[in-house]
RNA sequence: GGCCCCGUAGUUCAAUGGAUAGAAUAGAAGUUUCCUAAACUUUAGAUCCGAGUUCGAUUCUCGGCGGGGCUACCA
């Protein structure tokens, strides 16, 4: 609902009470976009009014239609095609809309800080092994999430928990001492985090060769999963470890470290960043007090065995448990403790927004629950951000057979991608060499993301490795070619002299096609707040594509520097201007930057 | 078994209960004296099945069928 269809519906309002002296709400106006096949620009459906004015449809519309061309002045003509009344308004609104929006470089965004202080968490991956696709899917999403939000007006503090602990990084730690002979990132030339992967590797194979040896010696599979040696010295190594152990520290301080500048480098390639890193050997313990405590309020309650649940029944869910019978924590532990220290980290806290797989929404409803139990006010206002898997033709990815794309591969690919097409069409010959590795990492990231971001969250989608990723279509690609084209054009005008200030545009200079275009862009405020609150950076995508689509059609067959009537050319040079910028502008908003020129 | 999500052109994705279900790709046919052809134009092609609610259902309800996930004293 943007500013015209708040005119619009009021307007709808008072035609009913003059026109059937009926008392109707706005929000009981249905506008929309008409059709482009049918003359006009908003529609009003007319079947929901007729049971206020006792007419058919068909004569509901048409005699509201009459009654807003003769007393609304943004309204120059109507029509009634079914039951749908579709309004036609008066072309000087759309200019002077234009016009305001050009001279409004944050056109669209809301006023900074005008909304409550939000926080976004995404990524927070183990620390046992590389990124992959499914991580990226993760970060440009929660990335975006946030500079959306950040554009509608919130304050946004980006925030990740890394799983530093636990047994999955003890495997890696105990294959390292057993069969790392002392490599280190340096001695290898290996990434920090693909060299710990590789030692999370080599653990699954020794433990499934120890597997296979137990049970040709007549155990069964359970127990022989159970008692495999390494496993057992993982686990004495966790022991060690939550002990204090010295050494075990000092390894695994070593080793998270080199995973640590692994996945910096991998961040600073996506070009998503953090304003504040919790770590789970910070966290883990934290939420026994809280336990503990709600224990006292009666919100929990104990087991015979001295364990300690929490039963949500009356939710619609079951029970839950909070801490083991030996009274150590449990993930759902740790994550009540993470979320109460963040409202005490951050005072004025509205609500934090957790960017986790779908296959995680039951903890998630779980845990806010809790969370609104203990009497964490706001609770409620808290958002499990789900997101579906990533699949490949051959089912889900598993890093233990093989089948997972790799984060670093995958945009290393993209980039070549992006320099062999470039180099193929040979146009930007006369960039230096680091002007073209950056022209590639836009191209080729901006594609990836892209392909990543344009479906909507909550659904699984489909990568094919072996069919790539596009670079023509509905693509990142395509919207930066038809920006490079506007740009091109508005730095010529600055070579020949000719303004790109916006002072005035001639009302009449546009033709259908251009009056399309530009109330497509005009609709960015609504499609904004729309991609806002529903966290869902897929909006943002459709928008700046299909305004790019808009205008790379407009492009093909109107001159804009080279139009001779000068008030059409200014007036198209403004056009140009203003889907540029907007473009531009949301693209951002989804990690994805523009070349100049490709 | 229980709970949750999903089924739309060959394929990958759209569609607050609204008009003739949109795009993109792949297919077929065209467009470069002119601001970047990674472009544009034309063409063909789909709502899993069955009921119900509604003036109107891809959308809501119920029942099938098919796919995925959760259902750990793992994280």
């Amino acid at each position: 609902m943007d500013q015209l269809d708040h005119l619009l519906a009021q307007s709808a309002v008072k035609a009913c009470a003059a026109c059937f002296e009926a008392t109707v709400d706005a929000s009981q106006i249905q506008l929309q976009q008409t059709r482009k096949e049918f003359e006009g620009d908003r529609t009003i459906v007319a079947f929901p009014l007729t049971r206020h004015s006792k007419k058919s449809p068909e004569e509901t519309g048409k005699a509201m239609g009459e009654w807003l061309v003769a007393h609304d002045e943004l309204i120059e003509a109507y029509q009634v095609v079914k039951g749908f009344l579709n309004l036609t308004v008066v072309p000087s609104y759309w200019t002077k809309e234009l016009l305001a929006a050009c001279n409004q470089p944050a056109y669209g965004l809301g006023a900074p800080r005008s909304k409550p202080k939000v926080m976004v968490e995404y990524s927070s991956p183990n620390t046992n092994k590389p990124l992959h696709l499914g991580h990226l899917r993760n970060n440009f999403l929660g990335y975006s999430v946030a500079r959306i939000l950040e554009a509608a007006g919130h304050e946004v503090i980006k925030v990740q928990i890394i799983n530093d602990r636990g047994i999955h990084i003890c495997k890696s730690m105990v294959a390292w001492q057993k069969f790392g002979n002392g490599e280190t990132p340096e001695s290898t030339g290996l990434k920090g985090d693909k060299l710990v992967g590789n030692y999370y590797v080599a653990f699954d194979r020794a433990f499934k060769e120890e597997v296979a040896k137990l049970v040709a010696g007549g155990q069964t599979e359970e127990d022989a999963k159970k008692s495999a040696p390494i496993l057992l010295e993982a686990q004495a190594m966790l022991h060690k470890w939550e002990q204090g152990d010295e050494e075990v520290v000092a390894l695994w301080k070593t080793m998270n470290g080199w995973v640590y500048e692994g996945f910096g480098q991998t961040y600073t390639e996506m070009g998503v960043d953090f304003d504040k890193l919790y770590y789970e050997s910070d966290t883990y313990l934290l939420g026994k007090d809280q336990v503990e405590a709600g224990l006292e309020k009666g919100v929990f309650f104990r087991k015979g065995d001295g364990s300690t649940w929490i039963d949500l029944s009356d939710e619609g869910l079951d029970e839950k448990l909070l801490l083991r019978k030996d009274g150590t924590a449990v993930y759902m532990t740790q994550d009540i403790g993470t979320a109460i220290l963040r409202y005490s980290d951050f005072p004025g806290l509205e609500r934090q927004i957790y960017t986790v797989g779908n296959e995680q929404e039951y903890h998630f409803k779980v845990l806010f629950k809790i969370l609104k139990k203990l009497g964490v006010e706001g609770a409620e206002k808290n958002h499990h951000l789900s997101y579906g898997m990533v699949e490949l033709p051959e089912g889900k990815m598993k890093s233990r057979e093989g089948t997972v794309v790799d984060a670093d591969d995958l945009m290393a690919e993209m980039a070549n991608t992006a320099r062999e097409m470039a180099t193929e069409l040979g146009k930007i010959e006369d960039l230096s060499e680091s002007e073209k590795a950056r022209l590639f990492k836009q191209v080729g990231y901006g594609a990836l993301k892209y392909f990543l971001l344009k479906v909507s969250p909550s659904k699984s989608m489909m990568f094919d490795p072996k069919a790539s990723v596009d670079f023509i279509g509905n693509t990142a690609p395509f919207i930066q070619f038809n920006y490079v084209r506007a740009n091109s054009i508005l730095t010529k005008c600055g070579a020949a002299g000719v303004t790109t200030e916006v002072k005035e545009i001639d009302a009449q200079a546009w033709d259908a096609d251009e009056l399309r275009l530009i109330q497509h862009g005009l609709l960015w405020p609504g499609t904004l707040q729309t991609a806002a609150e529903q966290c869902d950076p897929s909006v943002v995508a459709n928008h700046a594509y299909e305004l790019t689509k808009g205008f790379s059609r407009w492009y093909q067959d109107h001159p804009i520097l080279n139009e001779e009537d000068l008030a059409k050319r200014d007036a198209r040079i403004a056009l140009t201007q203003f889907v540029a910028h907007q473009i531009k502008s949301s693209m951002a908003l989804l990690g994805i930057e523009m070349p100049v020129k490709m």
